[in-house]
DNA sequence: GATCTGTCTATTGTCGATAAAAGACAAATA
DNA sequence: TATTTGTCTTTTATCGACAATAGACAGATC
């Protein structure tokens, strides 16, 4: 196979989401921007969905036939890009711990196990190597440097130069600027969470992302924003991986990124600075904590 | 062809420099660490040098029989390796000013172009996008940035909060480590080009890059080191593209570097500082300067 | 005994081919 | 007249294949 039909395959199931809760679909294009994909593909969902029994389709006429049950759903498997699936199997070996430092990196053999070609691991890797962890010796192997002490040490070093300037920056936008409400939003989300944080403290991993992003993007500094992914990959797998006292170092996460807000809001640069070092110093422990 | 011989032909034509001062060479292993090349590639080089009638092989006796003349090295178009070809011809275009910021950028185009199949365009594409200037919309196109006013300023943006870190660092090497005798080193040739400035400014473009790096190298962080090559490689396509007053502006700002360097040996913050914002001052109104 | 050479295998770099997906344009429809 | 649809072309994502290069191992040589 050429290529993998996993945008069709994602759309489709996205698809059958809307289908739940309408009696008709509306036209191509719109359907498109919706689903953001293209009208190509969108064609190609309908015509399953007629194929299935779930549509009566005819030009402009898209009328549900019978609500979706699970067995229309193609796997979740099915639906991740290839990135997305090389990208979590590496992490996981990585972090599992599977990989020493100064290990080589196969290209063939990683292909192999991930059952994939090797221009898609090529690729991978180049993209991957942004993050600090791999390095390539030019016409040979990749060698894995390792999630150690001295990578989180570099990695929060900058974090901690960048995150600060950014906030500090936070607090001259204009006050009409869509990042307050956002921020509100986020504040929001932050409060719901903690009212119910036994059940919940697991979405806070994302909403961490989302805040950090949002301040981040205040230096207006493409290669301040850019540097984000870095941080956010490795907070993300870490999250993911190291799940002892998760309940408990979210809720205070939580309870920082409060205080963390309400100085942004005050724009009071001393407090900004202040409250932002304290979340960074505790992020940046319990990082460390996970390594030895 | 699947693979370019690019690397034979580089070694083969720095063997021939070897060749032109000794009247025979040493084992095959040796000669790879000298050329930076395994030793089938020196078995390749050696069985071409035979051919040609440059030398009498056999076994560990490797006599030289002539010496080398101009005919006899490669041409050096066939010993570049495909990437820098790609990015030479690349950053050519988006420096010339035939790239406005917005345009999409087509591999296949790109690829035909240049040459080359659309595996290589597509692995440069991916590893370029970290100096910001391209970006891409999944299974769509690349977008060009562009070189723009916006781009410089957040580059100069990052490169002083990273390299007045990096110059405060510098101060703190203890005084045996090898940053200082390369540091010695990097002075000479400064003074060796300003003594012969007219003939030799040019010189200036590859000193800066060796005098940043190592300072940039001080603050023992690959987050910084490795942001280092965004600025290379943008200055480095600068010197070449903006000509105007090149021969003024290289000896103003090897003046700089030599009063930065002196601040360095001080080991005094504040001097360090103020060279440090001398200098990146005015590298900056150089960049600016060739947008607008 | 250490290093070198001959030989062989493993791995990377690059290509062209092909299905999926995006996107352009004109005719149809409301 | 503005959208929508039908049809067609262009472009990207992914694969497998193969030459260049690296690297391993055993026997040869100093």
């Amino acid at each position: 196979m050429a290529k993998q039909n996993t945008v069709f395959k994602d759309a489709f199931n996205r698809c059958l989401k809307l289908l739940e809760q309408t009696a008709s679909l509306p036209s191509e294009p719109e359907l498109g921007a919706t689903l953001g994909v293209s009208r190509t593909t969108v064609r190609a969902v309908l015509g399953r969905l007629e194929e299935v029994g779930l549509l009566a389709w005819d030009k402009r006429r898209k009328i549900v036939l019978r609500k979706p049950v699970a067995a229309d759903y193609f796997p979740t498997e099915e639906t991740d890009s290839l990135s997305e699936i090389i990208e979590r199997s590496f992490m996981r070996r990585i972090l599992d711990g599977g990989a020493q430092p100064g290990m080589q990196i196969n290209e063939l053999e990683l292909a192999r196990e991930i059952g994939i070609g090797t221009t898609g691991v090529r690729e991978f890797l180049i993209r991957f190597s942004r993050f600090g962890l791999i390095e390539k010796r030019p016409n040979s192997h990749w060698v894995l440097k390792g999630f150690t002490r001295e990578f989180a040490l570099e990695l929060t070093e900058v974090r901690e130069i960048f995150e600060l300037r950014s906030a500090a920056a936070f607090a001259h936008l204009p006050k009409d600027h869509a990042a307050w409400q956002e921020l509100d939003a986020i504040e929001a989300v932050h409060r719901d969470i903690l009212a119910d944080i036994d059940n919940r403290y697991l979405d806070f991993s994302e909403l961490d992302e989302r805040f950090h992003l949002l301040v981040h993007r205040a230096s207006r500094n493409r290669f301040i924003v850019d540097f984000y992914d870095v941080i956010a990959i490795v907070f993300h797998y870490h999250y993911q991986w190291n799940k002892t006292n998760a309940r408990q170092r979210n809720a205070r996460a939580l309870e920082e990124h409060l205080a963390y807000i309400a100085a942004l809001r005050s724009r009071d640069p001393i407090e900004i600075e202040l409250a932002c070092r304290q979340h960074l110093k505790s992020a940046r422990e319990t990082l460390l904590q996970s390594i030895n």
